[in-house]
RNA sequence: CGGGGCGUGGCGCAGCCCGGUAGCGCACCUGCUUUGGGAGCAGGGAGUCGCGAGUUCAAAUCUCGCCGCCCCGACCA
C-alpha cells in the first residue's frame, strides 16, 4: 500500500501522493500529459453530470467543434494570438514515412505531406466556433445561441502538475452569443453564478466571485470573471472563468445580426470554463495525511462495506451480511462494493478505502451480525456509529449530508483563518514572507502597480470582488486613492 | 529556457568513488497460519543496469556523446 508524504513535510509530494494511493492518474509517456485512471475519471463523469444538467437547465445545448483550427484563425483577434501563441502544437504534416537510420528502422513527417495551412490544435475554441457563428447568425431572432461543449485542450505549458496544469486537458467551454452588450453581460455573471454554487454546493469549497483585474483579463475578453479557492497551504487557485467578450470575437469573425429595426450590428459574445483541474481543487480542498477526502456528491463510491472475520464460518456468515447491507444501502448510494477479500485484514482495508476517499464505511463482524447491527464510519473525521442494519440505509443518507455540510464548514474555517485585512506594505510583505493567504487589501486600480507587487513579491491580485463593501482607502503600495478591497494571494 | 536532482525487476532504492557471479524493501505468485486499524513464516517468478560509442581480458561501475524524467523559477485553466 501507498505511503503518503505528510503534508507539513512536504506539501508539493503530499500531492503527488495522494493522486497515486488513491489511483486518480499517472503520468504518461508524453511529457506534460497525464492519464485520467478510473477512480479520477469517475470524478470528472459526476463533475460533468452536476455541470451538465445545470447547463441544460439554464436552456445550454451541447455541440462538438473540431480539434484541428486553421492557423490563421488565431491571428484574426489581437489580443487572442498575444494570449494564446507561445503554448500551441502545431500540425504541420499528414503522414509518416519510414526511413532507415543508422540501420534502423525509424519514422519520419514525410515532406511531401507538409500541410498547405499548418493546423494547430485547439488550445481554446474561441476561434472555430466564431467562424461556424457567422454562417448561423443573420437576424436578432437567431439569438440567443447558447452552446457548450466537453472537449479537451492543449496549451504547450513549460511546467505541469497532474490535474494542475496538464499539456492536455478536459474542459467544458460555453459559447454564447447575445444581441446586446447587457444580456451578454448577464449571461457572464449568470455562469459564474453557477460556477460558485457547484464549488461551494457540490465540491463543498468556498470561493470568492469577482472581476479579474485588466492584467489578468482572458486573451481577446472586456471583462474576466473568475472563482478564486484557497487551498491548505494558504495558496489560491483559479477554479473556473467566465467572461464577457463583448464584440471582439464578432468583429474578428465578421459575425452580424440584423435588429428588429433593420439595423446591422457584431454579436455580443461570452465564454465560460471549468477544466479538470477543479480535480486539482478538490483534492487539495479537503484531503488529508491519510489520503483523499471527497464530498459525497462527487465521490466516485459513497460507501463501502467491510466484513469481518475470523474464521470460514464467519466470513460466509459477515460476508452475507455484508452483501444483503450493501443491496439495501444502494437506493442511496449507488454501488456499494463489499471487500471480501482475504488477502488483507480489516486494518488493510480502512487504510485502503481511506486512501481512496470513500466518505462512508460500514463494518461488519460477527458480533455485529448476532446484534443485528454494523459500524458506520467516516472518511474525514472517522467518526464511528453504530447502526441496526433495518435502519442502515436512513442513517447513510443522513451520514453523506452531514459530512456534505461538515467539508464546506471545514474548509470555510481553514479560509478564514488564512484571510486577513492589510492597511501597510510593511505588514503585507510580512505576510507573504511568512505564511501567506488571502490579503483583502486596497489597490489604486493601476496595472503597472499590481505589476510592481507581483515582481515584488510574487503575490497578485486574485479578483475584485463582485460583493466587496463600498469602502474608500490607500492603495497598499503606493498610498493612491482606492475605492474598494481587492483579494491578493500567491496562485497556482 | 535558467538552476538543482535522477535514470538499476511493476514501484522505491543500494551498489558506482576503488571495474570482477546484479542486490534490498514494497508489490506479485504458491502454501500454511492469521483476520474488530497497515498480518507472519516458508518457498517462488520477474532486470539487455536510459540509449550509443570508447577504454579494458572484463563496464551498472571509468571516458565521451545523446535521450528522457522529476523538483524549483519565468508562462499559464
Amino acid at each position: 500500500m501507498a505511503e503518503i508524504t505528510r503534508r507539513a513535510d512536504d506539501y508539493s509530494r503530499w500531492y503527488q501522493d495522494v493522486i497515486q494511493a488513491a489511483e486518480l492518474a499517472d503520468y504518461s509517456p508524453v511529457r506534460g500529459c497525464m492519464v485520467i485512471r478510473p477512480n479520477g475519471y469517475a470524478i470528472w463523469e459526476n463533475i460533468q453530470r452536476v455541470l451538465d444538467d445545470r447547463f441544460k437547465e439554464l436552456g445550454h445545448v451541447n455541440a462538438y467543434f473540431p480539434l484541428l483550427i486553421p492557423k490563421s484563425f488565431l491571428a484574426r483577434e489581437a489580443a487572442h494570438v498575444e494570449g494564446f501563441a507561445k503554448e500551441c502544437a502545431i500540425v504541420t504534416h499528414s503522414r509518416l514515412k519510414t526511413v532507415l537510420v543508422d540501420g534502423k528502422t525509424t519514422v519520419v513527417p514525410d515532406p511531401e505531406s507538409r500541410l498547405e495551412e499548418e493546423l494547430i490544435i485547439r488550445p481554446t475554441s474561441e476561434t472555430v466556433i466564431w467562424d461556424m457563428y457567422r454562417k448561423w447568425i443573420q437576424s436578432y431572432r437567431d439569438l440567443p445561441i447558447l452552446i457548450n461543449q466537453w472537449a479537451n485542450v492543449v496549451r504547450w505549458e513549460m511546467r505541469t502538475r497532474l490535474f494542475l496544469r496538464t499539456t492536455e486537458f478536459l474542459w467544458q467551454e460555453g459559447h454564447t452569443a447575445h444581441a446586446t452588450a447587457a444580456e451578454a453581460r448577464e449571461e457572464a455573471l449568470r455562469m459564474l453564478e453557477v460556477y460558485r454554487w457547484f464549488y461551494e454546493e457540490v465540491m463543498a469549497a468556498p470561493v470568492i466571485a469577482g472581476a479579474k483585474t485588466a492584467n489578468e483579463r482572458f486573451a481577446g475578453a472586456v471583462e474576466t470573471y473568475s472563482v478564486e479557492a484557497m487551498m491548505q497551504d494558504r495558496k489560491a487557485l483559479q477554479g473556473a472563468t467566465s467572461h464577457d467578450l463583448g464584440q471582439n470575437f464578432a468583429r474578428a469573425f465578421d459575425v452580424t445580426f440584423q435588429d428588429a429595426e433593420g439595423a446591422r450590428d457584431f454579436v455580443w459574445a461570452t465564454s465560460w470554463g471549468l477544466s479538470t483541474r477543479s480535480i486539482g481543487a478538490l483534492i487539495m480542498t479537503h484531503s488529508d495525511d491519510n489520503g483523499l477526502v471527497l464530498p459525497p456528491r462527487l465521490a466516485w463510491r459513497k460507501a463501502v462495506v467491510v466484513p469481518i472475520w475470523k474464521n470460514d464460518g464467519e466470513m460466509s456468515a459477515t460476508v452475507e451480511a455484508g452483501r444483503a447491507l450493501a443491496a439495501a444501502l444502494k437506493p442511496v448510494a449507488g454501488v456499494v462494493p463489499v471487500d471480501d477479500r482475504d488477502k488483507l485484514r480489516p486494518g488493510g482495508k480502512y487504510t485502503e478505502w481511506e486512501q481512496r476517499g470513500v466518505p462512508v464505511r460500514f463494518e461488519i463482524g460477527p458480533r455485529d451480525v448476532a446484534a443485528a447491527q454494523c459500524v458506520m464510519v467516516s472518511r474525514h473525521d472517522r467518526k464511528k456509529t453504530p447502526v441496526p442494519l433495518a435502519g442502515a440505509a436512513r442513517a447513510l443518507a443522513d451520514e453523506l449530508a452531514r459530512i456534505q455540510a461538515d467539508l464546506l464548514r471545514l474548509a470555510q474555517g481553514r479560509r478564514e483563518s488564512a484571510t486577513v485585512r492589510l492597511e501597510r506594505w510593511d505588514d503585507f510583505r510580512a505576510l507573504y514572507e511568512a505564511e501567506g493567504g488571502f490579503a483583502w487589501c486596497h489597490w489604486c486600480g493601476d496595472g503597472a502597480c499590481e505589476a510592481r507587487i507581483q515582481e515584488e513579491t510574487k503575490v497578485s491580485i486574485r479578483n475584485i470582488p463582485l460583493d466587496r463593501e463600498a469602502e474608500t482607502g490607500a492603495c497598499i503600495r503606493c498610498g493612491r486613492p482606492s475605492a474598494g478591497r481587492v483579494v491578493f494571494a500567491q496562485a497556482y
